[in-house]
DNA sequence: GGTTACTTGACAGTATGCTGTCGTTTATCT
DNA sequence: AGATAAACGACAGCATACTGTCAAGTAACC
């Protein structure tokens, strides 16, 4: 006899469906917004991830909730272009932080107003209170779902 | 100057961020319970998108949101494992339908008790009332996202 | 009926992100 | 101080998904 899905396990399923499916959009629109900017959706979430503030690799990964490796490589992409510089870390003689260069804060400059259209058109006629619940039930979702181990 | 955003594009903003980390950890889980099936996240995708209803490649892509390319590689390696086959359309000479065999059937049958468990570990203590409303916000956005289209 | 537009499958090339493994560096514990 | 554990960067290999392009099949239009 399988087991039974309580009302909650199959709204989640549901959601997890969506959740593919709209990443697949946001992806979409990530690329044709920096592309431009002569940046891809991926370049353009590493370098955010240290616009404020300096991290090493594996912290810029954590952040992102990628593995290590995907912004290593990302992240080196984005010095050899000469969008980010690695810099010394007091703190560890290896893991040197990764920062934004003068032309790499003008690459995110040069698409800001790109992303701000975008996002206000496309959430135009939609609740701010009902997108802030979503926002705070995804924020929640990541934390139970990362929390969830699946037996082996 | 640059442009201003709406309160509903700053929390679309934010919605963006949680959905690419949020989709990655339930790609994970799907990996973790689909593996021991003998499947993968993305094969049990397309495998899924067939269980009810013959499909041809194009309308798979169509449904999931995916590139027909990126589903027509998967589905090749179904049919090449035995997992489905390809059906003669009535319809159309060369857009052939995609069915699960019998054993494609029962691979999701094997895992389909894991996907129940952690499905309701992973949404206890969550009110379904607000799942509710969270996926009828993500299919809206879908929506959105889908419509608004990026100047080049 | 014939032209045109769209859909579909096929093939090639590329970007992204994962796991696994290794040696080095840092932190922890006794 | 020394041993053990953990974190980090580096390298290799692989899965997934994208764009671009082409030929063949189907639909729409005149």
């Amino acid at each position: 006899m399988p087991l039974e899905k309580t009302e909650a396990a199959k709204l989640l399923t549901e959601i997890v469906l969506l959740t593919f499916r709209l990443e697949g959009g946001f992806l979409s629109a990530a690329d044709k917004i920096s592309g431009p900017a002569g940046l891809t959706a991926a370049r353009w979430k590493v370098l955010g991830a240290v616009l404020y503030e300096k991290r090493s690799v594996a912290e810029i990964g954590r952040v992102m909730g990628l593995a290590r490796q995907s912004v290593q490589r990302l992240a080196d992409i984005l010095v050899s272009e000469g969008l980010a510089a690695y810099e010394d870390n007091p703190a560890h003689k290896s893991a040197k932080l990764l920062a934004p260069t003068e032309e790499g804060y003008a690459r995110i400059a040069r698409l800001a107003d790109r992303q701000t259209g975008w996002a206000n058109r496309a959430s135009q006629g939609i609740d701010a209170a009902e997108l802030a619940a979503t926002r705070d039930m995804l924020a929640r979702l990541i934390t139970h779902v990362e929390a969830t181990d699946v037996p082996a």
